[in-house]
DNA sequence: ACGATTTTGTGCATGTGTTCACAAGTGGAT
DNA sequence: ATCCACTTGTGAACACATGCACAAAATCGT
């Protein structure tokens, strides 16, 4: 198998796209030994990848509803404006735990606890932005981060023009700096905002330096260790998507149009279904 | 049920969040009375979801693999790049046809030509940008966006000091004029990156001006006519999925605590040596 | 006190996406 | 010409996610 030449991936490590954090979770030791103790514990490992997401998007809008004075909302309500299927909702909920009332709904109140705490959003996770470019730029005078209990406390370029400059209240540092400083200052998130080609040493640096959870919007496939999570943000992949569906949609037109001659469109069989 | 405020939700609208178009799906015949007789058992068609979004990678993976002069690939190459599993990227492949030669692999520029096709990247897309603050700043001077393709066409915002302004080349204009504009200019994808507030508006306004593909930065769920296709991008959701999955880690080292001798499970801490 | 009404929580069926495993082509060696 | 090593393409098993439908709580009205 020629290796196309020395393509990064050494041992032990894993590479990360898509934001699929699948894990090596063992496939849901569904009959764990425990009687039934506590109600907190082991909860966690069994929600569903996709609902978590939809939890951040459930406590944003409860953020929102409580702010305006509601103190209790039902599935139908919360779910609807939060774009989703009732029932789905409810699932959802359901593996965090029962804090719901029959007949009445769910308290705001608890609700934007429990599911906070189960996001680990009870303390403060220390944000580090690398590539102070206008991306990271942006990302670093977001001031806190949105939703809060994600503060900046770190900064790194590699352009000796930017380090120390302050930008959004904080000195930048250089990248040679990043696995000292974020040892140091306890950075639990690191976010890459670099140009492709220097991502993946970024990464490494940060790895080295305790990160374990890394969001990166570099366009490229990042090599980790097993333990570290990384989630993806790729502009050219959300147009592109974005893209395929204008273009499907342009087919169909074609398709569904009555003349079309001689048709000798190239298009061979983007038409799978039948 | 109480819509909570006046919560959008006009006829024919769909909420959309979670960069999840949906929009295939069965649901669309919620409303319509068909129970029974599933009416067009046609609309089979199209490429999973799922395998869309690969695809735009495995092509990024493929350009830079032409650019050093690779002629042909295998899956197995190929998919390792890529980050996912060598069987995967076959059945994507096979999505949008046979291209590939058994026993050698596949020829880089024939597949790069037909994933381009398959996601309408065979000709622009003009892009429009609304909100031009530190994210749209960013955005507008990305430059042609990442890949080309996608040209910035338009960009808007409600400050009158921006106004006229050029940003990365291009004037600002002013947020009324968004449906006239991108009409004009044929704009076909929007960008929002406007604060949350403002998010709802400004779609409306997009769609008002021809616009049925949305990229949404705004932590909003936005409420479209069902020809629009929306995607999001959402910060915070991204921060809080890492938060999850490090306050899981947390918890199960907590758990694993008492016992264990030092054994652990997998390949911990490795050296990035490559 | 009790039934009508509301809304949660969940078992089950459905659907979608992922992985396995292998037959079927292909090129090169003998 | 035949065999062999290799790699694709895909049927089928599996895993995960979604949505439906309804029994189980809880509240309210009479």
């Amino acid at each position: 198998m020629a290796a196309q030449r020395g393509q990064r991936g050494g041992p032990g490590r894993k590479s990360a796209e898509s934001a699929a954090p699948v894990g090596s979770g063992a496939p849901a030791a569904s009959e764990v030994t425990t009687p039934m103790p506590a109600v907190d514990e082991q909860r966690a490992r069994s929600i569903p990848e996709a609902a978590v997401a939809r939890l951040a998007v459930y406590l944003r809008v409860l953020s929102a509803m409580a702010e305006q004075g509601a103190t209790t909302v039902s599935s139908e309500e919360l779910s609807s404006s939060a774009g989703v299927n009732s029932a789905k909702l409810r699932k959802d909920l359901s593996y965090i735990g029962s804090y719901g009332t029959r007949g009445v709904g769910y308290e705001v109140d608890v609700l934007v606890g429990q599911i906070e705490r189960t996001l680990g959003l009870t303390h403060n996770h220390q944000v580090a932005v690398v590539g102070i470019g206008n991306l990271g730029h942006a990302l670093a005078n977001y001031g806190g981060f949105p939703g809060r209990g994600f503060p900046v406390a770190a900064l790194f370029d590699v352009d000796e023009d930017l380090i120390g400059v302050p930008v959004g209240g904080l000195a930048v540092n250089h990248i040679d700096e990043i696995p000292l400083v974020c040892a140091q200052r306890g950075i639990s998130i690191g976010v890459i905002a670099t140009p492709p080609a220097a991502a993946q040493a970024v990464c490494d640096r940060l790895v080295a330096g305790g990160v374990e959870s890394v969001l990166n919007f570099a366009p490229v496939v990042l090599q980790v260790p097993e333990h570290v999570e990384v989630r993806k943000v790729d502009l050219a992949v959300e147009l592109q998507i974005l893209s395929f569906h204008v273009a499907r949609r342009a087919d169909d037109d074609e398709e569904t149009e009555p003349a079309a001659n001689g048709q000798a469109k190239g298009v061979d069989r983007v038409v799978i279904g039948r």
